[in-house]
Formats: structure tokens, sequence, C-alpha cells
DNA sequence: CCATATAGTTTAGTTCACTCAACCATTCAT
DNA sequence: ATGAATGGTTGAGTGAACTAAACTATATGG
């Protein structure tokens, strides 16, 4: 199952993002079950930590809950101090929802482990073909939003139909 | 030490790699609401595809749920026609628990549309390009699963210690 | 055979995150 | 100032998926 040729399927592409897709999946709960938190939370928490500090409306409208939801997710995302909860400084009905410094050691010990373990993968690439490999992740991450969301409208679409 | 800024630690790797991580999870997800099934249950489903027909103990053990959940667990898969149901031909007592050969013309169409997509993506390299790409891919797929493994190990460990 | 173990289902009860609607607090517009 | 809009919280009710335990059916060993 480890054949290294790419060109055997017609689909060489969706081939390798499926191959990457479990185990991404897999590391991302573990990842998650590691701090105490569902998939479903760790992913709201990633929305947090990559676009900065957030409102609750936003983070609402980001992960399709309602902000009597949000308000729940927030104190989960609190308690187990990934989060910090304040208020907007000039408009004091808004939250500031922003991600702690550094999430707690055990997230911390794991995501470092992944990183020297990614170091030796990246260690067998030259800079050239790194470069490539980056452009290819690049290229891959943009598709997989809009195929993401493409399939989330029709689900959308079909729920009005 | 040839590899050049792409691991060096505040780096835009890490950052590629969780924006990369968050989309495949989305794309995951999408594709599991598509045919009505929740992440867990999707994922359940990935076992299922990937290591062959399983009987109910397997998966329960294999997912970390009880007996009684499994049930349901496969009664949801199956009404997703996603999965079939069968009796052991020599044990009778035992389930084959089999993925059917093709996901549901939802899924199916929108693993087509990624196909393309990906296929759009795959085209803006050559062949020799996709080759390393390959490599990445099959070297990183590896180590997130034995990083998933070792997370997972390591919170077996606590609940016990 | 009978006793006991194993595979899976069923059922009763629990948990948890969600929605919806009512509710404060704050801001904005007139 | 006052009424309407906005941001977030709270609480009641709902539904989905879980566990534990009782149950059925099959297998196996003395």
């Amino acid at each position: 199952m480890h054949n290294g040729d790419v060109s055997t399927t017609s689909d060489p592409g969706a081939r390798l993002g499926s191959e990457l897709s479990d185990a991404v999946v897999m590391f991302h709960e573990a990842l998650g079950a590691l701090s105490g938190l569902s998939a479903a939370d760790h992913k709201a928490l990633g929305i947090v930590r990559r676009d900065g500090p957030v409102s609750a409306r936003e983070l609402a409208d980001r992960t399709g809950l309602t902000a009597g939801a949000v308000t729940g997710l927030v104190d989960r995302l609190e308690q187990a101090g990934q989060v910090r909860r304040t208020r907007h400084a000039t408009d004091r009905r808004r939250l500031v929802i922003e991600a702690t410094a550094s999430p707690p050691p055990e997230v911390r010990a794991a995501l470092a482990e992944m990183g020297t373990a990614m170091g030796r993968v990246t260690a067998q690439f030259t800079p050239e073909e790194l470069q490539v490999v980056a452009r290819w992740v690049q290229l891959t991450t943009a598709t997989m939003r809009e195929q993401a969301a493409r399939a989330a409208g029709r689900l959308e679409g079909r729920r009005e139909g």
C-alpha cells in the first residue's frame, strides 16, 4: 500500500489528499483529547488562535452556532485554560475572546514532539523541494476550504429544497 | 542542516501545517455531514473502509465504545448506506461489517468535485515535483499517525496514573 | 448434554451540547 | 432622554449518543 508511484491513479491529487486526511483528523482529535476538548471545541479554538481576538457573535457566525451555544463553548474553552474572556474596551457589550499565550503543558509537549518529528521529515528534503511542498500545501489548503464550503452549501440548499 | 527556513520553530511551516489541518478537518466534517454522519461516525466509517471487514467487538475496541453503542453506530452507518451488516460464515454470532463498494451519490459527487479541483492543483506541478510531494505526504502521514498514537497513549497513561 | 463463555441487541436512564425565547446591559438614533 | 437595536447570558426543553445491564442466540468444553 506504500508504492511511491503517484501517477498510477487517475487522481493522484485526491489520493494524496485523502491519505493525509485520516492522519490529520486523528492527530487533531488526539490533540483535542489531550486538553479535554471535543473535536468541535478544538476546531473553534483553532479559529480563535488563528484569527486573533474575536467577539462571540463572530465566533457564532464562523461556527454556525447560535449565540447561546457560543456562551457554553467559550465557557468550556475558558475552563480548559485555552482562552481568555474580556470585555471590549470601547463597546462594553462586546466580548473579546482571545487565546491564552500558550496551550497547556500536555498540548505543548505533544506539539513540540510533533515539531521535532516533522523536523526529521523536512530534514530529508532540499530547500528547493520544500518550496515545492509548501506550494502544494498552500494550494491544497485553499482547495479543501473551497470544497468544504461548497459541500456545506450544498447541504444548506438541500435543507430548504 | 540544509533545510532552509521551513523548519524554524516560530515559522510559516507551523502555520501552514495548522491551516492545512483545519482545512482537512473541515472538509472531513463537511463530507460526513453530506451523508448525514457526525464527525465521530465518519471516523468510524474510516476504520471500516481502511481496515476491511470488522466485527462489532473489534469496532468497539478500536473506537473505545461499548458494545451497545456500536450497535447504534452501525445502525446509523447502515442507514446512510455506507456499510453492510452480515453474519459471519462459520461463527454466526459474529457480525461482518464491511463498507459498501461506493459511497452514496451526494458524497460521490463531492468527492468527484474534490478530485477535479485537486486535479487542477496537481496540473501545476511537474511529475518530478509530484514525486517529491508524494514522498512528503507519505512521511508526514506516517509521522502524524505515530504522534496521534503517542498522544493518545499519553492520555491513556494519565487516566491510570 | 449441560454449563459457561462470547457476540450482538435491546432497554432504561444519563449526559451533554444544542435551540429558542426571555432577559440584562450597553450603544445608537432621533 | 427615550425607544429601538445589538451583544451576550440564562433557563427550559429537546434530541442524539452514550453506559450499564438484562436478554437472545450461538459456540465450546467437560
